[in-house]
DNA sequence: ATGAAAGCGCTAACAA
DNA sequence: TTGTTAGCGCTTTCAT
């Protein structure tokens, strides 16, 4: 199949040893500078590269970092992936994509696939099915195998690991008052992702405000089955008398507004919208959306800078920590 | 730093040989079923699983296929590689995946890097300056040294490798003609991705039915830079007397939707819209868009399927070959 | 300045 | 039935 230029070869075609093919390839000093040329003459002749697996067999290092997504057609995810990419490969890094589809049984193979020797380290958004068994065997086995992980997003407590969260708590306690003070008072929350961690903490945040304001009321209107997402919130927005909509979730933010307008609701006039996550749907919706911007390639560039540290640093004894991205809220046409 | 179990340490403890040890985890017949059993046992004991590098180092295989795409930022790549990943974990074999951002540069690396080693094979999708600047010299070292390739979506005539593509130029007389069998005369077409291979071929597509037909014009629009996507497109539609557009790609129709909305036309009674890929916003703008699918996910499913099906099979001389996927055109709300 | 040899973890042909 | 050995391609210590 395949047969690419070795040390050996090079080492017999120049009548010398392999070792000193090896060290010439790497300028060591100990070897003469006519040696060094004639070889890097050779190698550059037959576009001579070391094959990476002899060398990681050797290191014990890949240079691969296994990411394990639960979703890449998310928006969120995606650009989280395009912030990993673009940070690990500046540090000469390579990733490997494992996509769990929200399935824990795929998820615990993954990792043990990973673990294998392919790669030096893991960045881990947990999927959903994990999250709701809240089983985390999987991820002790790579620490006491001491190998390093960093989650981000969906996290859990239960595992000890470098962590890089978004503000979700703050986030949607900034965008409910964000609406309160663009004089609403009957707000829907609407969410299609209930089962998650992020889902909670939003949940908690948005509590937190409307709890302690009389003038506001909260009414929750939580969708599973992506079937009926559309009706359900169609029928939600016509029974209600409400003047806003926090959606916990994108999708939920566009689909309010594409059926307030089939409604012939006024935005913002009639409804005010805020969703999360800053994606696509986001910008090309009509109004454009205003919108809590988790900022995800820097998370995932962040949650890449510190395992890539991690990786290439010696320190010994690392205590983890949670690092916390601060959201932002981005104002357009959704709201007065 | 990770200490993994080895063969070497379960044949000691056992006090066998290595290959001994080695064999009995394959159940090979020519070791007695008991120290089958014990080896079994004590290798369940530890959790060993093989080292992947040694087992690769030796079989010269690595069950690890690179993919090399332009964006994943893009809902269209995105569905590909998810319907990639699915083929491939499926057939046991792992993804590492790397995002070019459309730079022939970043190319180039990643497929270097790539081949030494850490691949069994590839899956590309061409970046937009490599279509343009027309050079393909990394791909011809891959067909040297034998590494097969499965080009999909964008790919170029002058490499030899196999190709899974849409058929772009039926997808847009498909289009067209639907706008014009409803009644649509004044039809324009919008892209933003005036450059790469597909959109010249459904340019050709459109041209070969509006050319042969005198009641029907065309007029085109072409815009370049994200930010003033929209300004263009407005101004194009309030200038303009169309009754119908196709956009080249989603994000055009998508914008398309929105101008018409914001001066007030109607969709589809004023103007009618098709757009490409079935995407996100096609399914989440309002009205629904009527798109052409692409069927990304098919069309990456197929080619890991065709690279999967050339690694895993011995047959030498393999004659490559262009498969293309039909498009559907799925009818929704932005047209009569 | 150069080379021999061991070893990373595994497989497989060959010996015993 | 089990073990010895060589080798995948590379690095590195220790001769020469």
């Amino acid at each position: 199949m395949r047969k690419k230029v070795t040390l050996k070869q090079l080492a017999k075609e120049l009548n010398l040893s392999i070792s000193t093919v090896s060290k010439s390839l790497k300028n060591d000093p100990e070897i003469s500078q006519k040696t060094i040329n004639r070889v890097h003459e050779l190698a550059n002749f037959y576009n001579y590269k070391p094959n990476a697996l002899a060398v990681s067999l050797k290191s014990n290092k890949t240079k691969t970092i296994g990411i394990i997504l639960p979703e890449i057609l998310n928006h969120f995810f995606a650009k989280a992936l395009f912030g990993i990419e673009q940070e690990a490969s500046k540090r000469g890094y390579k990733i490997v994509t494992c996509i769990t589809n929200e399935s824990y049984k795929k998820e615990v193979e993954y990792v043990e696939m990973l673990n294998y020797s392919s790669v030096d380290g893991f960045i881990v958004a947990l999927s959903q099915e994990t999250q709701v068994l809240n089983k985390f065997d999987h991820y002790q086995v790579l620490n006491r195998d001491n190998v390093p992980v960093v989650m981000f997003d969906r996290v859990s407590d239960e595992i000890d690991c470098d962590k890089v969260v978004v503000d979700d708590k703050e986030a949607s306690k900034n965008a409910i008052q964000y609406l309160i003070d663009t004089g609403c008072t009957r707000i829907a929350m609407i969410t299609t992702i209930g089962d998650l961690s992020v889902a909670k903490l939003r949940l908690e945040g948005v509590k937190e405000v409307t709890d302690n304001n009389e003038k506001v009321s909260l009414i929750e209107l939580s969708v599973k089955d992506a079937d009926t997402f559309e009706n359900k919130i169609e029928n939600f927005l016509k029974n209600n008398d409400i003047d806003a909509v926090l959606g916990l979730d994108e999708t939920a933010a566009a689909v309010t507004i594409n059926m307030s307008l089939k409604l012939g609701y006024k935005i913002p006039s009639d409804i005010s919208v805020i969703g999360f996550t800053d994606g696509l749907l986001s910008k090309h919706s009509y109004p454009k959306l205003t919108t809590v911007s988790q900022h995800a390639e820097d998370l995932g560039a962040r949650a890449a800078q510190i395992l890539v540290n991690q990786l290439d640093d010696l320190t010994e004894n690392h205590k983890t920590k949670t690092e916390v991205i601060k959201t932002s809220l981005i104002v357009r046409d959704s709201t007065n």
